[in-house]
DNA sequence: CCTTCACATCGAAGATTATCGATATGTTTA
DNA sequence: TAAACATATCGATAATCTTCGATGTGAAGG
């Protein structure tokens, strides 16, 4: 099954501030490269993910790569770290919420 | 929380295909019309709802409700029964997974 | 410093989407 | 059968999205 608790959020939260955030949520979620790369972040070590590691598989160029990820972190889904050169991209809480 | 079993499609099935139909719901799901639309099917007595009860709260033209309806029905997240002249929406299985 | 590397941002092209008014379809009622 | 009603479909337009190559940025190494 997918969520117990996205309807909590469907029913507690009315507030069109919520809704649109929620929304937001699912649109990042609502593209099959996008969701490819949370799974893919989901199921590297650690739970964390460079770009150069999420590129290949997505069979896109790396500045496309690039804007997806930043979507996601924008949606609130993904969080993004710098450690020297790379960034290292990881799931926020709230994407844990539709992972597990 | 959002779902214990997102997590599970997520893993589970790795199929392109299924992918791109999770990626479908997520994105019919990732519009703030179509949200509130959901939203309002659920709450709705019998959790279920005809096209001019979902019409007036949602700003839009009748046709363009009728649109986005149909958008969800593709999706797999509601289901539609005609009775007499009206059309009623219920919610699908599939979308209970996400709204409860 | 200068170069290289990893990544982000920019600007543009093409595809997709949201929305409307107008019209078609199908159902009930007069 | 004709009219009224609820909804769907069509055609068009404007907005948004995806994607790319080119360029900018900031860190590490020579």
């Amino acid at each position: 099954m997918y969520a117990s608790g996205v309807a909590k959020m469907l029913n507690v939260s009315k507030s069109p501030k919520a809704i649109v955030a929620m929304a937001e949520q699912f649109k990042a979620l609502g593209d099959p490269t996008r969701l490819n790369l949370v799974m893919a972040v989901a199921a590297s070590g650690d739970s964390e993910a460079c770009v150069c590691d999420l590129t290949p598989d997505t069979g896109l160029s790396q500045s496309t790569v690039s804007h997806h990820l930043k979507l996601l972190v924008d949606a609130g889904l993904l969080e993004r770290t710098q450690r020297g050169k790379w960034a290292y991209y990881s799931l926020t809480p709230s994407a844990m919420k539709f992972i597990q």
